[in-house]
DNA sequence: TCTGGGGTCCTATGGCTC
DNA sequence: TCTGGAGCCATAGGACCC
């Protein structure tokens, strides 16, 4: 998302790109070429010379540093120091960073007490999400602009087909630089974009050339460019696979591109052996695809202490049940699996499912099966880090098999009430009882 | 260092049915 | 009636991504 996990691969890369030269920038920000990509840009790649391979049509874009971006946008004065998007809660983590803090070795998902150790000087600003909506929609629509096969990743990625582009806008290189110029003109933040003929490849390249930069990867060199990289590119390596890659002494992608297919499916299972071997030789057959239905929606939350009240538990049960209902109501879903999850104050995590009759909307529904399996785990006096609430088996509202009676009648009522009069007045001026009495009697809380 | 919150996908396992 | 295998589904947890 924010800093996409391609960037941390980055950091490790030892590649260069032979034919790569330096994009003179938009607006005068830091170009370099010939040294190692960094988290921090100080070594990213890019194409230069016009490049025009029609059977690489896939462009991955990705907005640098987005969030911070975002808030320099507000606070112009900030610009040029570092700055951590972030809480400053004691168990926070950091939310997004410039590039100026990146290079203290702040990264996203750092937890927060330690970036501002690395980096005392940062800036810390909340986080406003609203206006990464307003920006994301912003550049999305320039993005629908230019093609209409474009598939939303997150707030702000995409991948964009322009194969069918050219005869108005050009090769995809020229589609490129116009994209990044428009998002620059009509928004004033940067973006980095990966051209190639897989999404896969795309995705690398636009992480190499960050930030504010573009790096096309002709078909006939996607090997070249990709052997070399460390098995940690290949996507769906993280850590633990990777772990399991070197214990069979593989470093490169072109290490697993030359092991047998059955060794990789032994050592990380048969689906992921089967992606790497597939990866590691470019072959990515998934096409740019609009839309996507939602699969699961879920609220959870951790608190600034370990809780070992119950009472507090079921609270915050309910209140993730009800945001979880307003979410599939307005987007007309329902669900029939509730998930409760439960982080201990050790950091062990469980989950348990329960797979409804019927399909439903309802936060009090949802509640009172999440509630019902929470009393049966025993746990009521475990010291509890976080909760978490997720429906599952989504399906649209009215779609899924109804009950012969509607015994939830009441509640539907109710809840129906509580969305009109939010989406009326704003949310917080209805509330459930159990919430308002909890400030009543604990106005600290 | 000590780990957020929103998701997806895969694997293993066990129960159920045929 | 019992048993074993296959297939399906639900469940739980891990890994990963943004």
């Amino acid at each position: 998302m924010w800093i996409s996990a391609s960037s941390l691969v980055i950091s490790r890369l030892i590649w260069r790109l032979s034919n790569c030269r330096v994009l003179p920038p938009i607006d005068g920000g830091a170009c370099e070429t010939g040294r190692v990509s960094k988290q921090d840009g100080s070594g990213r790649q890019v194409t230069t010379n016009f490049v025009d391979d029609g059977r690489a049509s896939i462009m991955h874009v990705d907005m640098d540093a987005f969030f911070a971006s975002v808030e320099l946008l507000e606070r112009p004065d900030l610009r040029g120091l570092p700055v951590i998007v972030g809480h400053r809660g004691a168990r926070s983590v950091v939310t997004a960073a410039t590039y100026e803090a990146r290079k203290y070795g702040v990264n996203s998902a750092m937890p927060m007490a330690l970036a501002l150790r690395r980096c005392p000087d940062a800036v810390v600003l909340e986080p406003h999400f609203d206006r990464y909506t307003h920006y994301s929609q912003q550049v999305m629509a320039i993005c629908d602009d230019l093609t209409p096969l474009v598939e939303r990743l997150g707030i702000d990625e995409a991948f964009l087909d322009v194969s069918g582009a050219r005869r108005l806008l050009g090769s995809p290189y020229e589609v490129a630089t116009l994209l990044r110029r428009r998002v620059w003109d009509e928004t004033g933040l940067r973006c980095s974009v990966g051209v190639a003929a897989t999404k896969f490849v795309a995705k690398l390249a636009s992480g190499l050339s960050k930030p504010d930069g573009l790096l096309v990867v002709p078909l006939a060199e996607t090997l070249q460019f990709l052997h070399p990289l460390p098995i940690s590119a290949l996507w769906g390596v993280g850590a633990k696979t990777e772990e399991h890659l070197v214990r069979l002494g593989l470093r490169t992608v072109a290490d697993v591109a030359h092991t047998p297919l059955v060794s990789l499916q032994k050592s990380v299972g048969v689906a992921t052996g089967t992606k790497l071997h597939e990866l590691s030789w470019a072959r990515d057959p998934r096409s740019v695809t609009v839309g996507g239905e939602e699969k699961s929606v879920g609220h959870e939350v951790t608190f600034e202490h370990d809780i070992t009240d119950a009472a507090v538990i079921r609270r915050e049960l309910l209140r993730m049940s009800d945001k979880v209902a307003v979410r599939l109501r307005r987007a007309q879903l329902e669900g029939r699996t509730v998930v409760l999850k439960l982080r201990f104050a050790d950091f062990s995590t469980i989950t348990r499912s329960r797979t409804l009759g019927e399909y439903t909307d309802l936060g009090q529904r949802i509640y009172d099966e999440v509630c019902e399996i929470y009393e049966g785990l025993g746990h009521q006096y475990s010291r509890i880090r976080l909760v978490g609430v997720r429906m599952e088996q989504l399906a649209p509202s009215g779609g899924g098999s109804t009950a012969l009676w509607d015994t939830d009648e009441g509640w539907r009522e109710a809840e129906s009430v509580m969305d009109a009069v939010t989406a009326r007045f704003g949310n917080g001026l209805v509330q459930r009882a159990a919430f308002v009495q909890k400030k009543q009697t604990r106005p600290d809380d």
